[in-house]
DNA sequence: CGCTTTTTATGAATCTGACTCAATATAAGT
DNA sequence: ACTTATATTGAGTCAGATTCATAAAAAGCG
């Protein structure tokens, strides 16, 4: 008899555990919060022993980690799903603010979770890697835009970046307090924001256009009075 | 003899007591992080037994609650005291933005703590009073603003405040991780974002330039139309 | 196949540290 | 000085994270 041969057999288990555990994980701290959830219901939900849990994962606050790390590439995922489906450079931005706001809100808990995640964390914790990715969706959308002629980098970008992510998961704060606020005003918001700040025409319109503008209207108007 | 009447000597030696328990918390908090200070270590430090901990504080999580709420009081009268010092409004808003971010940055860990105290709290919870204070200050500030005429509430002043406290806490966290980049950029930039946006002079000249703009082109077409 | 070796899984036992509480000390009242 | 009320103590309890000797499962091998 050929044994079949499926040479991840044994791989393909372990990393099914895995995953049980993590997605075990994952609800037992959404639903009871990380100080709240316990490691032996993680591993009864996950349907293995206690012991099994720190096979896969040093201790509580490393699987709280992978949760968070898997959280934001999901998250990624979704941004760039949702800003793919716009082609103008401000409509994606908008969309990304939008996508994430909700996201945030409806997710609350992992803001939090993210903030315990960086106490450990210095700046090569592979735990900061996934939000890395995530913020790199918001840099490339904004340097394509400069390319494109849209978006002029009038501060340095960590700063724009900075300013977007950080009026977005402050807001989300607010707005899970106060849920009869809304997300549209924030997001609305930041459009405008954007397009005033870091808009191209707009800045270039600002100051002197708008003197030459005139300038030249006043021309054309002399010009046809001199005719009549 | 007169008893000396200290009416208070009873009560002056318990506050004395619970003032020590809170500053040896905040140390120990600040020196090990949440999770890994101990009560005991508090309460040696406090110079009282551990059960007295108790006695002034229901338990650990208590103890971060009331250090939290003593970190924002603290920090409301310095960022009272700072904007003191200026009178134009943008120069009172700049001086709140680089004082708020010089201490986030310096007390980092109670950005952490901070979340900490939020996630149990609902919205009446006492514990986010100090904070709720805390960004009175820019309210009030923003308020002032307006009345002086200088800055207009182009949005809700809550869209407004988030965008303020948002990118200040979000710079925080990175100017923390990456101890080269200068916080300059960040003020500065927000102090635009500022004086462009809500600035009233800016807002003022942007409409009427293109209403005279819009008058002329108004008066041409009526010279052609005549014309014709 | 049986047998040996290596890899994974188990859960009872250990350990840590927050929290309790009966006993004790201190202050107040009279 | 004595009684009552209040504050303090620290040894003991207990929950829950983590460990580890033991067992099961898989792989290697003749």
């Amino acid at each position: 008899m050929v044994k079949t041969v499926t040479p991840s057999t044994r791989r393909e288990k372990m990393e099914a555990k895995e995953r049980a555990i993590l997605d075990a994980a994952r609800i037992e701290f959404s639903e009871r919060g990380f100080e709240n959830a316990k490691m032996s219901a993680i591993a009864k939900r996950a349907e293995v022993a206690e012991g099994t849990v720190y096979l896969y994962y040093r201790n509580k606050k490393e699987l709280l980690d992978a949760v968070v790390a898997q959280f934001w590439q999901v998250l990624t995922q979704g941004a760039r799903k949702a800003t793919l489906a716009h082609n103008d450079t401000i409509a994606k931005l908008k969309a990304l603010a939008e996508f994430h706001l909700r996201e945030l809100v409806k997710d609350f808990d992992f803001v939090g979770f993210t903030v315990r995640t960086r106490e450990t964390g210095t700046l090569d914790s592979p735990s900061l890697n996934p939000i890395r990715g995530y913020v790199a969706v918001f840099d490339e959308l904004f340097r394509q835009g400069v390319d494109r002629g849209i978006l002029q980098e009038t501060a340095p970008l960590w700063v724009i970046r900075d300013l977007f992510y950080g009026t977005l998961e402050y807001s989300s704060r607010t707005l899970h307090l106060h849920k009869t606020r809304e997300a549209q005003a924030v997001t609305q918001h930041l459009t405008e924001v954007f397009m005033t700040l870091y808009g191209n025409s707009k800045a270039a319109r600002d100051d002197s256009s708008l003197q030459d503008i005139e300038a030249r209207l006043a021309s054309i108007e002399a010009k046809i009075d001199a005719r009549s």
